[in-house]
DNA sequence: ACTGAAAATTAGAATTGTTCTAATTCAGTT
DNA sequence: AACTGAATTAGAACAATTCTAATTTTCAGT
């Protein structure tokens, strides 16, 4: 993988910002100001998986006094409260991601990026077997590969 | 989850330390006293997919003036060579597994354990949707719930 | 609007798991 | 025995995250 580091450049398309606060409300939050912004930089930036890094980087643009201590408490509070999931590979920082339907995560293997794939995985169906006994509540399935772009590039070379 | 940290209880069943002696060299390795140490280690625990920590607990049992640089090393080592796998859940430290046919993880979420369960996922059949354009080269299950062991125990509250 | 209690935010320190560094030891040649 | 590169080591450094204690904000009840 090249440099993970410059991987993502925020460009916001800046959506309407007001569902961010109904969501937040209707999940039993106190809609503070910090969390509209955590959760809107969130919504607005759902494909690129961002770390909490960059979440603050980007919420700070918007709202300067805040702080990295916070954008942790607030990606905490919607992750307590199913408004945001924590994607983890390898031990890379933690991604957070807005998109609350079932899917999987590939995780390109040259530009680092994160793409959702649609679907859901039922446990006795899914080619492990479950032995009896065990109460599976919850699958994660995690993909490598390479991205049609960069596959594109490879076969430039 | 109760409380992981005193999840595991290291009682070596020694099997024949052998083997891994073998493995080390065929993988393309030098067989060193250490490498063999933590590889037996890890092949003696595989069930509890012991964390560099436990590792380095078990191993420096077994070779006192063997350092946790070194478990590291020779971790990284095996894993290159294609003798152990990383897993990985949440944040948590990363777990060692020398089991090397494809299977999932499951993590029972009151006791901690991991679990293998046996099988392999087809990204095309897996109930995901992969994009055309996407090269899938690697896959990676993860399942949560309860274990037989703790759900027995659900019962009987 | 005003007040008090509880919740949220903040800066910075602390912690955890892991990687790096530079010095030493070791194994396998010549 | 001397040489060379790989492996080991202790400890420092590092990155991501969590904790702490002080301050500010929110909201319910007046």
């Amino acid at each position: 993988m090249k440099d993970v580091k410059a991987r993502t450049v925020f460009v916001p398309p800046h959506r309407e910002r007001g569902a961010a606060d109904a969501r937040i409300a209707e999940a039993g939050l106190r809609p503070t100001a910090q969390r509209r912004v955590v959760y809107g930089v969130l919504l607005d930036h759902a494909k690129e998986h961002p770390t909490a890094d960059e979440i603050f980087m980007q919420a700070k643009a918007e709202k300067p006094e805040i702080s990295m201590a916070t954008v942790y408490n607030c990606l905490d509070a919607l992750v307590k409260h199913h408004l945001v999931k924590q994607v983890h590979l390898d031990r890379a920082a933690t991604r957070y991601c807005p998109n609350m339907d079932e899917h999987a995560h590939f995780l390109c293997e040259m530009c680092g990026e994160v793409t959702d794939f649609d679907g859901s995985a039922k446990p006795r169906t899914s080619g492990f077997r479950v032995p009896r006994g065990f109460q599976v509540t919850q699958t994660e399935m995690n993909m490598r590969g390479v991205c049609p772009a960069c596959a594109e590039q490879e076969v430039a070379r």
